[in-house]
DNA sequence: AGGCAGTACTG
DNA sequence: CAGTAC
DNA sequence: GCCT
């Protein structure tokens, strides 16, 4: 079977991991994917098959789901889109029947492959079902997702990769039902946001754990569907919620306003300069403030002892503006691109690929994470070995202008740079210091680097949006670096940011625990592994344990059998995720 | 009262 | 061990 | 600061 000048595309989301997987099998056959339908609909191109993931196509072959599917597609309007798509005459089919073209060797649409447009009584129900889902699904959240499916028998010949899908998408319509019309509750509006306040504050301080308790909180009145009234209601009717948040929800019932939450935003303020810097943390940045230091300046010169024996705060303040600006996900792809071509001349066996935000399809990305493995390789060491004569190799043409993090190897050419931040910040006591790498092997790299002007152009000529997906996060205002700083500052000022990189290396038995690991969220990887220690297992970059037996590493879907998950992909892994099911 | 994720690196 | 970071 |  050859696809040769048919055109394919992806819906409501092409990046899922199972649609990457589709779209190198129908590349492999000659097909060309078409990743912006808009712009086939624009040109009117007929040839194109559309192919929608099965979950949001009901046993009669109409699309379902059209709020989830409009918000995963990032369609203004559906209902306007599938016009569109019917009056050029598109075919649709699910995705599975990819499957079945393999499996039979031939491309051909049966009688009830297409998806069907003008489904008089079905509109009438999927409307009015759309109208009240909310109310009805939010009760059923709790409930098992699978035994309300009904049209399995249907289609089980079909792949099973579409059930897990399936379950996936469900679970996700539950959530989306919990999310939506919940902004009508005006008290709650307000007392979240003071919440949210109130952990950011905690957290700049390093109350970990207090912090932790009004992030919940902020969690529970998010998924709260009444509006509340008073802190007693809250507190008796809310998980998370105990006297002492009752008690200033009240507060802000009554006044309006949390007093002393105002009050302390400067000092979160003065807080947050000092610990936005790479190598500052809350301790650091108390004790500064306590000193009654307000810049960089004054602390190099009242304190400089804390520079010396922690230079990398050297490079976080140079790179201050920088390291806080997120760069874009073509950015991201086009550094782990950079990398892997090096890595080829190194050892071809050796693999990198994306982690942290960009694999969980974030449109923007605060630094790229980067693992390395080689098949079949447990020997770290070997691995480390490779990645340093990377990162020489990378720090020698240029692209890697800062490390965060020493070998003696890379000490002998990094020196001189370290030094020279040390002067031109004015510090002296940095002489005695006789070395400055940490050990003679390190298995994680963090450093800064920078594409070349050329990379840059290249960048901008990229098309848009090649994987991107549709997680936005809300901006944050950023921090600046204060003038009185500014003479340290290496940061851009032609739009050519430094970015932070990070390599990990992984053993090959250990790839499945180092992706979720590594893939994140921070939020996501704790519930995961409270969930885990609440079943008795141990679950970390090395793998999931059960009285320190290892019991899985490799597999990451087993991992979250047995942890009896299904298994979500990484674009499922960003919601804050504490204490959602049980 | 003890727990809140679990690990690695640095001084 | 404390502090920072992933 | 909340939960067990």
């Amino acid at each position: 079977m050859s696809l040769k000048g048919k055109f394919f595309a992806f819906l409501p989301n092409p990046n899922t991991s199972s649609n990457k997987f589709f779209k190198s099998i129908l590349e492999k056959k000659g097909a060309t994917i078409v990743s912006s339908i808009q712009n086939c609909l624009q040109s009117s191109r007929k040839e194109v098959v559309i192919l929608i993931e099965d979950s949001f196509v009901d046993s009669d072959m109409h699309l379902t789901q059209k709020d989830i599917f409009q918000r995963e597609a990032g369609l203004n309007d559906v209902d306007e889109f599938l016009g569109k798509i019917e009056q050029s005459g598109i075919q649709c089919a699910k995705t599975s029947c990819i499957t079945k073209w393999v499996q039979n060797d031939k491309f051909a649409f049966q009688k009830d492959d297409l998806i069907k447009f003008q489904p008089s009584i079905i509109v009438i129900s999927d409307n009015a079902d759309d109208g009240q889902s909310s109310t009805d699904k939010e009760s059923e959240i709790s409930t098992d997702v699978e035994s309300e499916r009904n049209d399995d028998s249907n289609n089980k010949d079909m792949i099973q990769a579409s059930k897990p899908l399936k379950r996936l998408l469900q679970g996700d319509k539950g959530r989306a039902s919990l999310v939506t019309d919940k902004t009508k509750y005006k008290n709650n509006e307000l007392i979240i946001g003071a919440l949210k306040r109130l952990t950011k504050k905690y957290e700049i301080e390093g109350e970990k754990f207090r912090a932790r308790s009004y992030r919940l909180a902020k969690q529970s009145m998010e998924n709260c569907d009444f509006n509340v009234r008073s802190g007693e209601e809250a507190h008796t009717k809310l998980r998370n919620i105990g006297p002492s948040i009752a008690k200033k929800i009240q507060v802000i019932l009554d006044t309006g306003v949390l007093p002393g939450l105002n009050d302390s935003v400067g000092l979160e303020d003065k807080l947050k300069y000092f610990k936005n810097c790479y190598g500052i943390g809350s301790e650091i940045a108390k004790r500064w403030n306590l000193l009654n230091f307000e810049s960089f300046c004054v602390a190099a010169k009242k304190d400089p002892e804390e520079f010396v024996s922690d230079w990398t705060i050297l490079f976080g303040w140079s790179y201050y503006d920088d390291w806080l600006c997120k760069m874009s996900r073509n950015e991201c792809f086009t550094h782990l691109k950079k990398v892997q071509k090096a890595l080829r001349g190194i050892d071809p066996e050796c693999q990198v690929e994306l982690q942290g935000s960009y694999n969980r399809g974030y449109s923007k990305c605060g630094d790229i994470d980067l693992l390395f493995f080689k098949p079949f390789c447990n020997d770290t060491t070997e691995l480390a070995k490779i990645m340093e004569t990377l990162c020489i190799k990378l720090y020698k043409d240029g692209y890697i202008h800062c490390f965060l993090q020493l070998t003696p190897n890379l000490e002998k050419l990094f020196l001189k740079r370290i030094v020279e931040r040390f002067r031109t910040a004015k510090i002296v006591g940095y002489g005695e210091r006789k070395r400055w790498y940490s050990s003679e092997i390190i298995k994680k790299f963090f450093m800064g680097v920078k594409l070349s002007p050329r990379e840059l152009e290249e960048l901008k000529e990229m098309k848009n949006d090649e994987g991107t997906l549709l997680i936005e996060e809300e901006e944050e205002e950023e921090t600046k670096l204060k003038p009185i700083d500014q003479y340290m500052s290496l940061n851009a000022k032609d739009g050519n940011y430094c970015r932070r990189l990070d390599f990990f290396c992984c053993k090959w038995d250990e790839l499945g625990a180092g992706r979720i690991h590594y893939t994140g969220s921070k939020e996501y990887n704790r519930w995961i592994r409270i969930l885990a220690a609440q079943k008795g297992f141990k679950l970390t970059q090395h793998g999931l344990f059960r009285n320190n037996i290892l019991l899985e590493s490799f597999n990451e879907r087993r991992i979250f059998e047995l942890l009896n998950l299904k298994y979500a992909e990484p674009e499922h892994r960003n919601i804050e995720w504490e204490k959602k099911t049980a």
